[in-house]
DNA sequence: CAAACCCTCTTGACACTGTCAAGTTCTCTT
DNA sequence: AAGAGAACTTGACAGTGTCAAGAGGGTTTG
Protein backbone atom coordinates (compact mmCIF):
# COMPACT_ATOMS: atom_id res chain seq x y z
CA UNK A 1 0.00 0.00 0.00
CA UNK A 2 3.04 2.22 -0.30
CA UNK A 3 2.46 3.60 -3.25
CA UNK A 4 -0.02 2.12 -6.01
CA UNK A 5 1.26 5.26 -8.82
CA UNK A 6 4.47 2.81 -9.64
CA UNK A 7 3.72 4.06 -13.27
CA UNK A 8 3.71 7.75 -13.64
CA UNK A 9 5.73 9.68 -16.13
CA UNK A 10 1.71 11.32 -17.31
CA UNK A 11 1.66 14.89 -17.34
CA UNK A 12 -0.77 14.57 -14.66
CA UNK A 13 1.06 13.21 -12.37
CA UNK A 14 3.90 15.47 -12.84
CA UNK A 15 1.85 18.24 -11.84
CA UNK A 16 0.48 16.20 -8.96
CA UNK A 17 3.82 15.99 -7.57
CA UNK A 18 4.57 19.37 -8.39
CA UNK A 19 1.72 20.50 -6.35
CA UNK A 20 1.96 18.33 -3.37
CA UNK A 21 5.28 19.13 -2.66
CA UNK A 22 4.17 22.74 -2.87
CA UNK A 23 1.63 22.43 -0.72
CA UNK A 24 3.16 20.20 2.07
CA UNK A 25 6.19 22.77 2.10
CA UNK A 26 3.10 25.01 2.66
CA UNK A 27 1.30 23.35 5.35
CA UNK A 28 5.33 23.31 7.52
CA UNK A 29 6.02 26.71 6.78
CA UNK A 30 1.94 28.45 8.08
CA UNK A 31 2.14 25.34 10.88
CA UNK A 32 5.91 25.55 12.36
CA UNK A 33 7.71 28.09 9.87
CA UNK A 34 9.76 27.93 6.96
CA UNK A 35 12.92 26.42 9.15
CA UNK A 36 11.25 23.57 9.45
CA UNK A 37 10.56 22.99 5.65
CA UNK A 38 13.04 19.64 4.63
CA UNK A 39 13.43 18.60 1.12
CA UNK A 40 13.14 14.76 2.44
CA UNK A 41 10.08 16.02 4.49
CA UNK A 42 8.09 17.53 1.83
CA UNK A 43 8.83 14.32 -0.59
CA UNK A 44 7.67 12.08 2.12
CA UNK A 45 4.44 13.96 2.19
CA UNK A 46 4.22 13.95 -1.27
CA UNK A 47 4.98 10.32 -1.49
CA UNK A 48 7.41 10.26 -3.59
CA UNK A 49 11.51 9.55 -3.32
CA UNK A 50 13.56 12.13 -1.60
CA UNK A 51 15.33 13.30 -4.42
CA UNK A 52 12.15 14.06 -6.96
CA UNK A 53 11.36 17.62 -5.55
CA UNK A 54 15.01 18.22 -7.02
CA UNK A 55 13.71 16.93 -10.69
CA UNK A 56 10.91 20.47 -10.58
CA UNK A 57 12.31 22.99 -8.38
CA UNK A 58 16.63 22.81 -8.31
CA UNK A 59 17.16 22.41 -4.65
CA UNK A 60 15.23 24.12 -1.50
CA UNK A 61 15.50 27.43 -2.28
CA UNK A 62 13.67 26.89 -6.02
CA UNK A 63 10.84 25.35 -3.46
CA UNK A 64 10.97 28.97 -1.29
CA UNK A 65 11.00 31.10 -4.70
CA UNK A 66 8.19 28.79 -6.62
CA UNK A 67 6.27 29.46 -3.47
CA UNK A 68 7.00 33.54 -3.18
CA UNK A 69 6.09 33.65 -7.02
CA UNK A 70 2.58 32.16 -6.35
CA UNK A 71 2.29 34.25 -3.61
CA UNK A 72 2.76 37.62 -5.45
CA UNK A 73 0.58 36.48 -8.17
CA UNK A 74 -2.23 35.93 -5.81
CA UNK A 75 -1.98 38.53 -4.00
CA UNK A 76 -2.07 41.12 -6.69
CA UNK A 77 -5.18 39.43 -7.81
CA UNK A 78 -7.24 40.30 -4.15
CA UNK A 79 -5.37 43.40 -4.05
CA UNK A 80 -6.33 44.34 -7.74
CA UNK A 81 -9.75 43.18 -6.74
CA UNK A 82 -10.16 45.22 -3.59
CA UNK A 83 -8.60 48.47 -5.70
CA UNK A 84 -11.99 48.70 -7.83
CA UNK A 85 -14.13 48.47 -4.49
CA UNK A 86 -16.56 51.52 -3.39
CA UNK A 87 -15.86 53.14 -0.54
CA UNK A 88 -12.79 54.11 0.73
CA UNK A 89 -10.41 52.69 -0.93
CA UNK A 90 -7.50 52.86 1.46
CA UNK A 91 -9.47 51.27 3.84
CA UNK A 92 -10.55 48.41 1.64
CA UNK A 93 -6.97 47.97 0.37
CA UNK A 94 -5.45 47.49 3.83
CA UNK A 95 -8.13 45.16 4.76
CA UNK A 96 -7.15 42.83 1.74
CA UNK A 97 -4.06 43.12 1.87
CA UNK A 98 -3.64 42.16 5.71
CA UNK A 99 -6.76 39.13 4.77
CA UNK A 100 -4.22 38.19 2.32
CA UNK A 101 -1.21 38.02 4.81
CA UNK A 102 -3.85 35.88 7.28
CA UNK A 103 -5.35 33.54 4.57
CA UNK A 104 -1.83 32.63 3.07
CA UNK A 105 0.21 32.69 6.00
CA UNK A 106 2.49 30.16 4.18
CA UNK A 107 3.21 32.34 1.04
CA UNK A 108 3.46 35.58 3.21
CA UNK A 109 5.98 34.71 5.62
CA UNK A 110 8.28 33.67 2.26
CA UNK A 111 7.22 36.18 0.03
CA UNK A 112 8.71 38.82 2.92
CA UNK A 113 11.71 36.85 4.10
CA UNK A 114 14.57 38.11 1.78
CA UNK A 115 17.15 35.78 2.63
CA UNK A 116 14.60 32.64 0.96
CA UNK A 117 12.42 35.04 -1.17
CA UNK A 118 14.27 34.15 -4.17
CA UNK A 119 13.58 37.64 -4.98
CA UNK A 120 17.51 38.39 -6.09
CA UNK A 121 18.04 35.12 -7.36
CA UNK A 122 14.86 33.89 -9.60
CA UNK A 123 13.85 35.95 -12.27
CA UNK A 124 10.20 34.74 -12.19
CA UNK A 125 9.61 35.98 -8.61
CA UNK A 126 11.13 39.23 -9.51
CA UNK A 127 8.73 39.65 -12.18
CA UNK A 128 5.94 38.72 -9.35
CA UNK A 129 7.09 41.27 -6.85
CA UNK A 130 7.27 43.81 -9.70
CA UNK A 131 3.84 43.71 -10.63
CA UNK A 132 2.57 42.80 -7.21
CA UNK A 133 4.57 46.27 -6.17
CA UNK A 134 3.03 48.12 -9.33
CA UNK A 135 -0.78 47.94 -7.59
CA UNK A 136 0.85 49.63 -4.52
CA UNK A 137 1.66 52.39 -6.93
CA UNK A 138 -1.87 52.70 -8.14
CA UNK A 139 -3.22 52.85 -4.33
CA UNK A 140 -1.02 56.00 -4.29
CA UNK A 141 -2.60 57.34 -7.40
CA UNK A 142 -5.99 56.38 -6.35
CA UNK A 143 -5.26 57.99 -2.54
CA UNK A 144 -3.89 61.14 -3.84
CA UNK A 145 -3.38 61.58 -7.58
CA UNK A 146 -0.91 63.80 -9.35
CA UNK A 147 1.77 64.27 -6.65
CA UNK A 148 5.38 65.36 -6.48
CA UNK A 149 7.40 63.46 -8.45
CA UNK A 150 10.20 64.25 -6.61
CA UNK A 151 8.90 62.93 -3.51
CA UNK A 152 6.91 59.53 -5.40
CA UNK A 153 7.67 57.33 -3.07
CA UNK A 154 7.25 59.05 0.25
CA UNK A 155 3.11 57.29 0.14
CA UNK A 156 3.40 54.35 -1.26
CA UNK A 157 6.07 53.30 1.19
CA UNK A 158 4.34 55.00 4.19
CA UNK A 159 0.98 52.97 2.68
CA UNK A 160 3.07 49.85 2.28
CA UNK A 161 4.41 50.53 6.02
CA UNK A 162 1.68 50.17 7.63
CA UNK A 163 -0.25 47.25 6.04
CA UNK A 164 2.98 45.27 5.91
CA UNK A 165 3.50 46.13 9.47
CA UNK A 166 0.07 45.05 10.70
CA UNK A 167 -0.01 42.19 8.36
CA UNK A 168 3.46 41.09 10.16
CA UNK A 169 2.25 41.57 13.74
CA UNK A 170 -0.91 39.38 13.20
CA UNK A 171 0.75 36.48 12.07
CA UNK A 172 4.17 36.62 13.40
CA UNK A 173 4.88 39.32 15.91
CA UNK A 174 4.48 39.56 19.70
CA UNK A 175 0.93 41.53 19.06
CA UNK A 176 -1.80 38.46 19.39
CA UNK A 177 -0.64 37.95 23.20
CA UNK A 178 -0.61 41.73 23.89
CA UNK A 179 -4.44 41.64 22.80
CA UNK A 180 -6.90 40.87 24.66
CA UNK A 181 -8.00 37.14 23.33
CA UNK A 182 -11.57 38.04 22.29
CA UNK A 183 -10.50 41.20 20.36
CA UNK A 184 -11.94 41.18 16.34
CA UNK A 185 -8.85 41.66 14.24
CA UNK A 186 -11.22 42.90 11.67
CA UNK A 187 -12.43 45.42 13.70
CA UNK A 188 -8.97 46.49 14.71
CA UNK A 189 -7.93 46.81 11.09
CA UNK A 190 -10.84 48.95 10.74
CA UNK A 191 -10.47 51.14 13.82
CA UNK A 192 -6.29 51.54 12.31
CA UNK A 193 -7.88 52.49 9.15
CA UNK A 194 -9.92 55.15 10.87
CA UNK A 195 -7.03 56.37 12.75
CA UNK A 196 -4.88 56.64 9.85
CA UNK A 197 -4.89 60.21 7.68
CA UNK A 198 -2.84 60.88 5.16
CA UNK A 199 -1.65 64.19 4.81
CA UNK A 200 -1.94 65.40 1.52
CA UNK A 201 -2.31 68.83 1.63
CA UNK B 1 48.64 28.77 17.56
CA UNK B 2 45.21 26.94 17.37
CA UNK B 3 43.89 27.75 21.08
CA UNK B 4 46.02 29.53 23.63
CA UNK B 5 43.52 29.19 26.51
CA UNK B 6 43.89 25.57 27.30
CA UNK B 7 43.16 26.42 30.68
CA UNK B 8 40.29 28.42 30.94
CA UNK B 9 37.27 27.71 33.29
CA UNK B 10 37.98 31.46 34.78
CA UNK B 11 34.82 33.30 34.66
CA UNK B 12 36.18 36.03 32.47
CA UNK B 13 36.74 33.59 30.03
CA UNK B 14 33.60 31.75 30.18
CA UNK B 15 31.80 35.53 29.80
CA UNK B 16 34.43 35.49 26.66
CA UNK B 17 32.73 32.43 25.12
CA UNK B 18 29.43 32.92 25.73
CA UNK B 19 29.91 36.85 24.07
CA UNK B 20 31.83 35.13 21.18
CA UNK B 21 28.89 32.94 20.35
CA UNK B 22 26.47 35.14 20.21
CA UNK B 23 28.40 38.08 18.20
CA UNK B 24 29.38 35.06 15.59
CA UNK B 25 25.81 34.33 15.45
CA UNK B 26 24.39 37.94 15.51
CA UNK B 27 27.22 38.59 12.52
CA UNK B 28 25.71 35.70 10.71
CA UNK B 29 22.43 36.72 11.08
CA UNK B 30 22.76 39.81 9.67
CA UNK B 31 24.65 38.65 6.50
CA UNK B 32 23.03 35.61 5.79
CA UNK B 33 19.56 35.51 7.94
CA UNK B 34 19.06 33.20 10.39
CA UNK B 35 19.08 30.35 8.69
CA UNK B 36 22.47 29.91 8.57
CA UNK B 37 23.40 30.04 12.08
CA UNK B 38 24.72 26.56 13.07
CA UNK B 39 25.40 25.50 16.40
CA UNK B 40 29.21 24.48 14.84
CA UNK B 41 29.66 27.09 12.62
CA UNK B 42 29.17 29.42 15.82
CA UNK B 43 31.77 27.42 17.74
CA UNK B 44 33.94 27.38 14.88
CA UNK B 45 34.24 30.94 14.90
CA UNK B 46 34.26 31.23 18.76
CA UNK B 47 37.57 29.04 18.48
CA UNK B 48 35.97 26.33 21.15
CA UNK B 49 34.41 22.78 20.25
CA UNK B 50 30.87 21.59 19.13
CA UNK B 51 29.71 21.41 22.21
CA UNK B 52 30.66 24.40 23.65
CA UNK B 53 27.64 26.96 23.16
CA UNK B 54 25.51 24.27 24.40
CA UNK B 55 26.28 24.61 27.60
CA UNK B 56 25.39 28.54 27.91
CA UNK B 57 22.65 27.81 25.49
CA UNK B 58 20.77 24.58 26.18
CA UNK B 59 20.28 24.76 21.94
CA UNK B 60 19.98 26.74 19.22
CA UNK B 61 17.02 28.03 20.27
CA UNK B 62 18.66 29.15 23.43
CA UNK B 63 20.70 31.10 21.27
CA UNK B 64 18.24 32.62 19.58
CA UNK B 65 16.45 33.17 22.64
CA UNK B 66 19.47 35.15 24.30
CA UNK B 67 19.94 37.19 21.11
CA UNK B 68 16.18 38.70 21.41
CA UNK B 69 16.44 39.33 24.82
CA UNK B 70 19.25 41.67 24.37
CA UNK B 71 17.55 42.92 21.32
CA UNK B 72 14.43 43.50 23.61
CA UNK B 73 16.75 45.23 26.26
CA UNK B 74 18.32 47.36 24.00
CA UNK B 75 15.08 48.17 21.69
CA UNK B 76 13.70 49.40 25.34
CA UNK B 77 17.06 51.72 26.31
CA UNK B 78 16.58 53.42 22.60
CA UNK B 79 13.55 53.70 22.82
CA UNK B 80 12.84 55.45 26.33
CA UNK B 81 15.53 57.73 25.06
CA UNK B 82 13.49 59.29 22.06
CA UNK B 83 10.39 59.63 23.82
CA UNK B 84 11.95 62.15 26.12
CA UNK B 85 13.59 64.06 23.25
CA UNK B 86 11.72 67.75 22.67
CA UNK B 87 9.88 67.89 19.71
CA UNK B 88 7.51 66.08 17.62
CA UNK B 89 7.19 62.60 19.34
CA UNK B 90 6.25 60.51 17.35
CA UNK B 91 8.62 61.59 14.67
CA UNK B 92 11.15 61.44 17.08
CA UNK B 93 10.05 57.54 18.32
CA UNK B 94 9.68 56.29 14.91
CA UNK B 95 13.24 57.56 13.77
CA UNK B 96 14.17 55.96 16.44
CA UNK B 97 12.64 52.59 15.79
CA UNK B 98 13.78 52.39 12.36
CA UNK B 99 17.40 52.94 13.38
CA UNK B 100 17.24 50.84 16.08
CA UNK B 101 16.25 48.06 13.63
CA UNK B 102 18.82 49.20 10.90
CA UNK B 103 21.59 49.36 13.25
CA UNK B 104 21.01 46.20 14.95
CA UNK B 105 19.53 44.29 12.34
CA UNK B 106 21.10 40.81 13.52
CA UNK B 107 18.97 41.25 16.87
CA UNK B 108 15.50 42.97 14.85
CA UNK B 109 15.53 39.89 12.52
CA UNK B 110 15.50 37.25 15.33
CA UNK B 111 13.03 39.85 17.85
CA UNK B 112 10.53 39.61 14.97
CA UNK B 113 10.74 36.16 13.68
CA UNK B 114 7.72 34.19 16.02
CA UNK B 115 8.99 30.86 15.21
CA UNK B 116 13.17 31.25 16.13
CA UNK B 117 12.74 34.63 18.80
CA UNK B 118 11.61 32.46 21.92
CA UNK B 119 8.99 34.65 23.46
CA UNK B 120 7.10 31.69 24.15
CA UNK B 121 9.15 29.10 25.49
CA UNK B 122 12.09 31.12 27.32
CA UNK B 123 10.80 33.87 30.37
CA UNK B 124 13.21 36.04 30.08
CA UNK B 125 12.68 36.82 26.52
CA UNK B 126 9.13 37.55 27.27
CA UNK B 127 9.91 39.88 30.00
CA UNK B 128 12.13 41.75 27.95
CA UNK B 129 9.48 41.72 25.16
CA UNK B 130 6.56 42.79 27.49
CA UNK B 131 8.94 46.01 28.88
CA UNK B 132 9.73 46.64 25.16
CA UNK B 133 5.64 46.96 24.23
CA UNK B 134 5.03 49.21 27.60
CA UNK B 135 7.64 51.50 25.93
CA UNK B 136 5.03 51.42 22.77
CA UNK B 137 1.75 52.96 25.20
CA UNK B 138 4.07 55.09 26.73
CA UNK B 139 4.18 56.65 23.04
CA UNK B 140 0.72 56.78 22.49
CA UNK B 141 -0.35 58.22 25.38
CA UNK B 142 1.88 60.92 25.04
CA UNK B 143 0.65 61.38 21.58
CA UNK B 144 -3.38 61.30 22.85
CA UNK B 145 -3.56 61.04 26.74
CA UNK B 146 -6.75 59.60 27.77
CA UNK B 147 -8.36 57.72 25.24
CA UNK B 148 -11.22 55.42 25.15
CA UNK B 149 -10.28 52.19 27.62
CA UNK B 150 -12.39 50.10 25.19
CA UNK B 151 -10.17 51.09 22.14
CA UNK B 152 -6.99 51.25 23.95
CA UNK B 153 -4.93 49.44 21.73
CA UNK B 154 -5.91 51.35 18.21
CA UNK B 155 -3.46 53.72 18.12
CA UNK B 156 -0.08 51.96 20.05
CA UNK B 157 -1.08 48.82 16.89
CA UNK B 158 -1.30 51.63 14.41
CA UNK B 159 2.03 53.46 15.47
CA UNK B 160 3.79 49.63 15.99
CA UNK B 161 2.71 48.52 12.77
CA UNK B 162 3.50 51.94 10.67
CA UNK B 163 7.17 51.51 12.60
CA UNK B 164 7.65 47.67 12.46
CA UNK B 165 6.51 48.17 8.45
CA UNK B 166 9.00 50.60 7.46
CA UNK B 167 12.02 48.76 9.51
CA UNK B 168 11.39 45.07 8.17
CA UNK B 169 10.90 46.75 4.42
CA UNK B 170 14.44 48.55 4.80
CA UNK B 171 16.28 45.51 6.32
CA UNK B 172 14.45 42.51 4.76
CA UNK B 173 11.73 43.65 2.11
CA UNK B 174 12.11 44.47 -1.71
CA UNK B 175 11.66 48.11 -0.80
CA UNK B 176 15.01 48.88 -1.45
CA UNK B 177 15.39 47.41 -5.00
CA UNK B 178 12.30 49.22 -5.82
CA UNK B 179 14.17 52.58 -4.57
CA UNK B 180 16.18 55.13 -6.32
CA UNK B 181 20.01 53.75 -5.34
CA UNK B 182 20.76 57.62 -4.00
CA UNK B 183 17.55 57.89 -1.87
CA UNK B 184 18.10 59.04 2.05
CA UNK B 185 16.52 56.66 4.46
CA UNK B 186 16.58 59.16 7.03
CA UNK B 187 14.65 61.78 4.85
CA UNK B 188 12.70 59.06 3.99
CA UNK B 189 11.47 58.27 7.49
CA UNK B 190 11.12 61.77 8.37
CA UNK B 191 8.46 62.11 4.96
CA UNK B 192 6.43 58.85 5.86
CA UNK B 193 6.61 60.43 9.63
CA UNK B 194 5.17 63.92 8.35
CA UNK B 195 2.96 62.63 5.81
CA UNK B 196 1.13 60.94 8.65
CA UNK B 197 -1.72 62.46 11.32
CA UNK B 198 -3.40 60.35 13.55
CA UNK B 199 -6.95 61.21 13.78
CA UNK B 200 -7.24 61.76 17.16
CA UNK B 201 -10.52 64.02 16.80
C1' DC C 1 44.56 18.50 53.32
C1' DA C 2 41.94 15.37 50.74
C1' DA C 3 37.47 14.33 48.98
C1' DA C 4 33.38 15.89 46.78
C1' DC C 5 31.35 18.85 43.64
C1' DC C 6 30.51 22.00 40.04
C1' DC C 7 31.72 24.83 36.22
C1' DT C 8 33.68 24.85 31.65
C1' DC C 9 34.55 22.75 28.52
C1' DT C 10 36.04 18.21 24.96
C1' DT C 11 35.57 13.86 22.19
C1' DG C 12 32.55 10.57 20.25
C1' DA C 13 28.48 8.89 18.39
C1' DC C 14 23.79 9.00 16.20
C1' DA C 15 20.09 10.04 13.10
C1' DC C 16 19.01 13.37 9.99
C1' DT C 17 19.79 16.93 6.36
C1' DG C 18 20.85 18.99 1.29
C1' DT C 19 22.72 17.68 -2.73
C1' DC C 20 25.75 15.27 -6.40
C1' DA C 21 25.93 11.10 -9.36
C1' DA C 22 24.21 7.44 -11.64
C1' DG C 23 20.75 4.48 -12.81
C1' DT C 24 15.63 2.96 -14.22
C1' DT C 25 11.22 3.05 -16.35
C1' DC C 26 8.00 4.87 -19.01
C1' DT C 27 6.18 7.91 -23.25
C1' DC C 28 6.70 10.18 -27.26
C1' DT C 29 8.94 11.24 -31.57
C1' DT C 30 11.22 9.96 -35.87
C1' DA D 1 12.72 -0.13 -34.13
C1' DA D 2 15.58 3.22 -32.09
C1' DG D 3 16.64 7.07 -29.74
C1' DA D 4 15.51 11.01 -26.73
C1' DG D 5 13.75 12.85 -22.90
C1' DA D 6 10.70 13.32 -18.90
C1' DA D 7 9.91 11.63 -14.35
C1' DC D 8 11.44 9.65 -11.35
C1' DT D 9 14.64 6.06 -8.08
C1' DT D 10 18.63 4.30 -5.22
C1' DG D 11 23.05 5.29 -3.34
C1' DA D 12 26.56 7.96 -1.44
C1' DC D 13 28.79 11.98 0.97
C1' DA D 14 29.78 15.80 3.94
C1' DG D 15 27.58 18.66 7.10
C1' DT D 16 24.05 19.37 10.81
C1' DG D 17 21.70 19.32 15.84
C1' DT D 18 21.95 16.99 19.85
C1' DC D 19 22.53 13.09 23.38
C1' DA D 20 26.08 10.74 26.28
C1' DA D 21 30.12 10.41 28.60
C1' DG D 22 33.94 12.15 29.99
C1' DA D 23 38.38 15.58 31.59
C1' DG D 24 40.49 19.08 34.01
C1' DG D 25 40.58 22.82 36.80
C1' DG D 26 38.47 25.81 41.03
C1' DT D 27 35.93 25.97 45.04
C1' DT D 28 33.67 24.21 48.90
C1' DT D 29 33.30 21.02 52.55
C1' DG D 30 34.59 17.17 56.00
Amino acid sequence: MARQRSTPATPEASVDVQRAVLDGALDIIATEGAEAVSMREVARRAGVSHQAPYHYFGDRAGIFAAISEEGFRLFTEEFRRALELPGDVAANCLRAYVSFAVAHKGHYRVMFRSDICGIRTHEQTMNAADEAFLTLLDLAEAIHPQRDAADAMSLPVALWAQAHGLATLFIDGPLLDKLPPDTNLDGLVNKVAQLTEWNTK
